[in-house]
DNA sequence: TTCACTATTTGACATAGGTCAAAGGATACC
DNA sequence: GGTATCCTTTGACCTATGTCAAATAGTGAA
């Protein structure tokens, strides 16, 4: 998914606005495990992935990563509390897989936000849709087995198993990494 | 917490426009326990709370009401999901005590989204700010004890203890009221 | 003040899911 | 192609929290 594309889909910018505002952000290519983004630093960029996986996650006092959110090709990934509010980020940042993303500063989205209505009006649908996703989330991990949380995962991003590990997993899920192994196993030999 | 008050303290919008913004929300007062919007309805307004708490809920299948959010004085209220995409509720509102609130429908808000991008950048900030404290409680949630979860809530909404039955509160933290009274218990055979 | 009703606390017991440890499988590097 | 490393699966056991049921405390109406 190609940011142009993305940015048309959700609010009608004229073709000048869309030339400004993909000017100011930049073409990177990370490679696989690549950090963007550690614990305690400020997240300078918001990033929009054209191709690849990300996650954010962070680390237990004993020391366990935890997966806090998958960012998807076609998604804007960063450690959003940080970007906003410039605090030092509660997460780490990961690209799971080399892949090209396209980043803006806080100064320069700050700038377009300014400049033009749209843009604020794309921030704003955004910032809903993120919220209502988070939310869902929210009711699953809450109030939801671990069979069923496992699925609410499976219908929000349905190919992320052949994409990250299963710790990565289990710990967005809020479970262990060997609850969801059994959990997958009693879905195979269902099937079969 | 006036709703003027509020607006004028997010960004800095001119007398007129504010003027214009106030003018189309309408004040309403709603008794103790009244339901503003029921599971299934399409939620038609957003709400600020000049005074009192609400809260939204929902029913699981075995008829329990889960909390899933508290708004307290000084906050907007809403079926977010429902509001922004009038889609069917998943929950309900209401207000726990008799309550005074603005209210704007859908297209009044739209208006005043196209007409200033003052508006829509409130729009922005107030998504992006609530965008955060859910994902705080969602972290609580997911990874922390029951323990944990309720020093949290204290952190989040102070006073509620006080306004709202143990139930509520505890289906908010994802416990069952048992458990919170136990933990209250520990805390003043502690703290005395 | 008493009664009826509702909310909270307490106790006994059950269980989903965690922890720890070990065994397989897969991968990648030399 | 062998071996070191990492990831996943499996097993045995444990614990935090849930469930169910009963006792107690609060609250409002008459």
């Amino acid at each position: 998914m190609n940011l142009t594309d993305f940015l048309k889909n959700i609010v009608p910018f004229s073709p000048e606005e869309l030339a400004d505002i993909t000017a100011h952000f930049e073409r990177e290519i990370v490679s696989k495990n690549q950090i963007l983004v550690k614990e305690e630093q400020v997240c300078t960029k918001l990033y929009f992935v054209e191709k690849g996986v990300g996650r954010s996650y962070y680390l237990k006092e004993d020391g366990k990563e935890v997966t806090q959110w998958f960012f998807m090709e076609g998604k804007f990934m960063s450690s959003i509390e940080s970007f906003f509010q410039q605090s030092p980020s509660l997460y780490y940042l990961e690209m799971l897989e080399e892949s090209v993303l396209y980043s803006i500063t806080r100064e320069n989205l700050d700038l377009l936000f300014a400049r033009y209505h749209n843009m604020e009006k794309l921030g704003r649908l955004l910032s809903t849709e993120m919220l209502t996703r988070v939310v869902n989330k929210l009711n699953a991990v809450q109030f939801q087995t671990a069979r069923e949380r496992y699925d609410y995962m499976l219908t929000e991003f349905p190919s992320i198993s052949s994409m990250v590990s299963l710790g990565s997993i289990a710990s967005y899920l809020g479970m262990t990494q060997e609850t969801l192994s059994r959990i997958r196993r009693a879905d195979t030999s269902k099937k079969s």
